[in-house]
DNA sequence: CTCCAAATTAAACAACGTTCAATTAATGAT
DNA sequence: ATCATTAATTGAACGTTGTTTAATTTGGAG
């Protein structure tokens, strides 16, 4: 065959991405291949070379895309919430809950890395941050006396921490079980941090 | 040529250890290959098939014995403190350290996973626990008091959290520079934990 | 000295990411 | 309407990966 034009560039990288996407899921991402991701949107591995510059450009757009998903929804069970403590913890239980819903695609985000020496793309640099402005803002909201400097400082180390938690039990490498649960790890957390945070609050 | 025996299986088993361990600190995780780990001890990849089971099994007695490694230097750093809570700062501080002087080792022990399905073996499954009792065993000096759950949680929420930010520095996910540095973030997490560990001290 | 068993190799396999010349089809010009 | 141009798509190839296996070589036992 040759230019069928079936499908634009763009709808084509949007199928592959959402093939990827389906494929890391189901069969772990271990298992994803840049000709299954091909064959199953109905084209070849030469298709996919020619709308993304490597196998690695395409799971770092699908990461990217991971990202947002994961943003949107913490946005969307959070505004809600009018205590910023409050909104702190549910958007730490709806990291857990797409981390544990999404084990595969959740990893591949923190897993994956660019071959070595190229640096980390805008695209994933422009992410980075947003899941801890996030929780700077609510620091901010809970203690607005405090300097910008410490409030980004803290935010830094409460989500790292979660993170840390998450990633953690979801490799296995955590004795859970009986009365130990990630939640209450996480709150465990999250009650230190806060507390401490507001101790010396000069307010 | 034939059965050479110039090295016994253990011998070979741990060149070959040892040559991966060496490539993947030179070359980074991603290079590691059965037929350049063969060839650097003077053999063909079938005499590693031999003495592992596969190319996941070498990869895991390499992890263990990184976690060997960096448990048997935090126990020699740590040692001579005389306070517990020095003694958790201090080993969360060569913690890090190990982390940052051998990045890709230290990186591989917690992202490589053998193939899906496939149980944690044993081997793991020992050392997995070994830092988390290192820090409830300091825990506990510092607020006997607690209840033993009390302690083995606080000791997991702490560590995966020093955890946490260890491995996003690590993996380039942190803004770090100015006044924000890992041993910092660190700080920031272990007084929070521990303020709120000995708040409560029924004491 | 011979034979057996174990060690080692070389070659093959399928699957991987990647590249590229060859094809096919849509488009713009005549 | 026809042709030439241009872009999309393929299929086959390349080198490398982990893994398996038949064939070799060798040390040691009888």
């Amino acid at each position: 065959m040759g230019r069928r034009s079936d499908h634009s560039r763009d709808e084509i990288r949007e199928m592959a991405i959402a093939a990827a996407a389906k494929q890391v899921e189901t069969e772990g991402f271990q298992s994803v291949t840049a000709r299954k991701v091909a064959s199953e949107i109905g084209y070849t591995v030469g298709t996919l070379y020619h709308v993304f510059r490597n196998f690695d450009d395409l799971i770092i757009h699908m990461n990217a895309q991971t990202i947002d998903e994961m943003a949107a929804l913490i946005q969307r069970e959070t505004r809600k919430k009018r205590n910023p403590e409050v909104r702190i913890r549910a958007m730490a239980e709806v990291y857990v809950k797409y981390a544990t819903d999404h084990p595969d695609r959740w990893r591949l985000v923190f897993e994956h890395q660019a071959p070595r020496g190229l640096p980390t793309p805008a695209l994933m640099k422009e992410r980075r941050d947003v899941m801890f402005a996030m929780v700077a803002d609510n620091l901010r909201e809970i203690s607005s006396a405090r300097i910008p400097q410490e409030i980004d400082h803290t935010a830094t180390a409460l989500w790292s921490g979660i993170h840390g938690i998450c990633i953690l039990a979801l490799t296995g490498k955590l004795y859970l079980g009986g009365a130990f649960s990630m939640v209450k790890l996480i709150d465990t957390l999250i009650d230190s941090v806060l507390n401490e945070f507001r101790v010396d609050d000069p307010a």
